[in-house]
RNA sequence: GGUGCCGUGCCCAAGUGGCCCAAGGGGACGGUCUGCAAAACCGUUAUUCGCCGGUUCGAAUCCGGCCGGCACCUCCA
């Protein structure tokens, strides 16, 4: 425990205010995690990131964090609620796609999806959730959430659904501003469906009996509406009320409003204390989409050579509350400062193992400069700035090199761990983990003959033929193997393909 | 039409009333090192914050107008 303020926008209430936590000292917390019908892409990380970093700030100060992040597998439908449910669910379209080819049903579809996801997650050195529940196992509740909002009068039976009635939820709209009255001044065309009260009202359960994925329950076959699982699941796992919800900035309106109006009516307490939305990425000054051709996903940068720490940099570079524009440049920059976090530590360790005497000259800089980094994050989580002082911090055990003392090393060490436990940006925290998972496999490099092309290189350059010494210097790096000449000798280190 | 958000150097991006003649990263340029390069390290790189007015002792920051961009309005992180 201590006794710093962890500030953050609050979209309920439009303003940046305390994150407080009706336990002291423990965060209830609630991210949205994906519909598992395809693989997550790097917008969609932005958003998980910004549950990670909350997480990691929280903890940083000593509290205590339940963090629940639901995973999809329920398909949703893809169009309006139509009038005869024959709207096609994406978990369905998916199936039908060519990628879906290779799947026999929806569920297998759903699995593989789940794993590619938290492969994913792994790469990009999320932490991980307490509790990951899948929409799928709390169908049961989600259909006594169901009957509950009926008997109290929220919902109604018809002959497509059960639908939550706005009108009986008067503060609909607080969230968003998307107000009864405000969505009825909305020209958008809307499918109008007759047995709907209102336009505005929203489903719970669908009936469908052709539906891929299909549950029994008082209303005959069907499936759960978007919005109740994560109603319950919060519940279920957080309480009634819980401090934090989070997620992209889509979801303010209509999933977070509708998880506000049935939540609240089923408990009659407040659901969530705050409210925080991760605004949208775009790629190169674009909305990120498939037909733009700028859609990426963590593999597929994985796979053109991006150091998957570089793309975690690249996506916390900007506040989660302003739109980040994600470019192939920013990826490159990322990358470059991932690196020297990496010498950073690399000097730190020989430092350590060189035992030289002396005073520890780094130990109340680097702590400073990690309050710093703490203090930003604190502040509405401003990783700008908290990346701006850790990279300090890293220059300045850098610079030290080779006159650093064993203390000094020591107060590098845990200032990049503390610096690692903030921001995720030094190394993954589970390294098994993300080797166990990585997508792409690494080729298989002759390190015997590369070595030995260096030995050769050296003795050229030493009886001063450096034609040849550059000759084996530009056939390597033409094999992506760049050389770097030291005091101590030559290094290599492989080129990204970026 | 409704509801929100944004416009800071070549690029990305902090700062939202005085500590800012505006962090940090990348790039570019100069230097140290080096056979040369790469890497590393050091230094330089916005009297200025979309435009025009206003408020104020003081504005990138507040207010008004204009121009430009984005998101949501029941598939979407």
């Amino acid at each position: 425990m201590s006794d710093k303020v962890f500030r953050l926008y609050d979209t309920l209430t439009r303003r940046v205010k305390p994150v407080d936590t009706i336990e002291p000292g423990h965060l209830r917390f609630y991210s949205c995690g994906p519909t598992v019908y395809s693989y997550a892409h790097i917008g969609n990380f932005r958003s998980f990131l910004t549950a990670d970093l909350i997480v990691r700030t929280a903890k940083a100060i000593g509290w205590r964090v339940t963090w629940v992040s639901n995973i999809t597998d329920v398909g949703h439908l893809t169009q309006d609620d139509v009038a005869d449910a024959s709207g096609e669910d994406k978990m369905e379209r998916a199936l039908k796609s060519k990628e879906g080819e290779r799947f026999n049903n929806v569920w297998e579809l759903a699995e593989y999806y789940t794993d590619a996801y938290r492969a994913d997650w792994a790469q990009l050195n999320l932490s991980e959730p307490d509790i990951r529940p899948k929409a799928t196992q709390h169908v049961r509740e989600q259909i006594i959430a169901t009957q509950e909002l009926i008997d109290r009068g929220y919902a109604y039976e018809t002959p497509t659904g059960v639908y939550f009635s706005v009108e009986s939820f008067p503060s609909y709209g607080r969230l968003s501003g998307n107000t009864q009255e405000n969505l009825k001044k909305a020209v958008r065309d809307v499918v109008l469906d007759d047995n709907k009260r209102e336009q505005a009202d929203f489903a719970v359960w669908k009936k469908d009996d052709r539906h891929l994925m299909q549950w029994f329950s008082p209303y005959g076959w069907g499936f759960p509406g978007w919005h109740i699982e994560c109603s319950v699941m919060a519940r279920a796992y957080l309480g009634d009320t819980i401090d934090l919800h989070s997620g992209g900035e889509d979801n303010i309106f209509p999933h977070h409003e509708c998880e506000i109006a049935q939540s609240e009516a089923l408990t009659g307490k407040p659901f969530s204390n705050h409210w925080t939305h991760t605004r949208f990425l775009q790629v190169n000054g674009e909305k990120m989409s498939k037909s733009l051709g700028n859609f990426y996903t963590v593999r597929m940068l994985i796979e053109k050579g991006a150091d998957p720490l570089a793309i975690r940099y690249a996506l916390i570079a900007g506040s989660y509350s302003s739109p980040l524009n994600f470019t192939d440049q920013g990826l490159k920059d990322a990358m470059a400062n991932v690196e020297r976090f990496r010498r950073a530590e690399a000097v730190t360790e020989e430092g350590i193992a060189s035992a030289r005497p002396g005073d520890d000259a780094l130990g109340s800089i680097l702590e400073d400069l990690y309050q710093q980094s703490l203090g930003a994050m604190l502040n509405d989580l401003n990783t700008s700035v908290a990346l701006a002082k850790a990279l300090e911090g890293a220059r300045t055990i850098v610079r030290e090199a080779d006159a650093l003392t064993e203390s000094s090393s020591k107060s590098s060490k845990e200032f990049l761990a503390k610096i690692n436990a903030l921001l995720g940006i030094v190394r993954h925290d589970n390294p098994n983990i993300a080797k166990s998972l990585l997508v792409v496999e690494e080729e298989e490099l002759d390190v015997t003959r590369i070595e030995a092309l260096i030995v050769e290189r050296t003795e050229a350059k030493l009886s001063k033929n450096y034609t040849r010494a550059d000759e084996i210097r530009e056939s390597l790096e033409a094999e992506g193997i760049e050389l770097r000449d030291g005091p101590d000798g030559t290094q290599w280190v492989r080129k990204s393909g970026l």
